[in-house]
DNA sequence: TCCGGATATGTGCATTATGCACATAGGAGT
DNA sequence: ACTCCTATGTGCATAATGCACATATCCGGA
């Protein structure tokens, strides 16, 4: 069996259906009215603005402002501002960076943790749903690609 | 060849790595830093809000108000706003709904068109780079598979 | 057919979010 | 030690936002 690489006319060809699912994904993400529903459900009223940035410093965290600020695409000052509000809600905490006294790494708290948990619950539950009728190699050249992806993107 | 479905166990196990190879995607989709600069190589400046709505009328235009607000997290009056704005800069136009009156459907013009065929343009060739040591099947397989998770996400 | 409720859009207004200018403190290289 | 760069925070003015309200259209049931 030959290996076969990807010609750049193919690329080409198939780049915009391929940008578009990125868009779609991008889309489904950015929505947060079923987040914003399951976080009230526990509780919990969170800022609209606040909610992506608990949801990247528990994937990412502990994470300084500046880096946090990269990834959500926002001046690093309006991210070290909402960051300290996260921390007044006691779902976030910070801690001076370990190798640099500068750095404020801020890293969810038990409550933190807790919220993004309930979203994690009903996501689990949607997932088992959606993929209950997939083959077992698609879901896993699946989760494959997009890691790959992902690598090729950063 | 037996046909093997993904069992929950399965599903549950590499949902947290397929979960954050979704958010990595947004993170980058949600950079506005590379796109900015193109638009502003272009002699676009175009103000933060607005850029996001503008790709999303190109690709899923022509679209409503209450529709488009949807697929931006918004609440409508900020989007009608905003699209307001992109027609005042001659991005886009909007016209009465085909079958409903009250609506107003929202397409890029050709100006608009240009402006984010420059970022397809960069797109592309950012994409040649990345997809060129890929094998055929793996990013067919890819293309293939984001699709069918983005129809099965809606 | 008519009416009431639902839905699409737009405007005013007060609040929230944001970025820029500036400041302080720490890091790294010469 | 000095200089330049980088991380964070604060003040302030501006931009963006959502809610309350209004108008117009649509649709289903009586």
């Amino acid at each position: 069996m030959s290996i076969k690489k990807v010609h750049n006319a193919h690329i080409r060809a198939l780049l915009p259906e391929l940008h578009r699912s990125l868009i779609d994904i991008t889309v489904i993400m950015n929505q947060p009215e079923r987040d914003v529903e399951l976080l009230a459900k526990a509780g919990l009223s969170l800022e609209r603005a606040l909610f992506p940035l608990l949801v990247l410093i528990e994937r990412f965290g502990p994470i300084g402002v500046v880096d946090l600020a990269g990834r959500v695409g926002r001046d690093y000052t309006t991210v070290s501002r909402q960051v300290a509000r996260l921390e007044e809600l006691g779902l976030v905490t910070r801690r001076a960076g370990s190798t640099d006294k500068r750095i404020r790494e801020a890293l969810v708290t038990a409550a933190g943790k807790e919220a993004t948990g309930a979203l994690d619950a009903a996501r689990e539950e949607m997932a088992i749903g959606m993929f209950a009728d997939w083959e077992r190699k698609d879901f896993d050249d699946l989760v494959r690609l997009m890691r790959k992806l992902v690598e090729a993107m950063y």
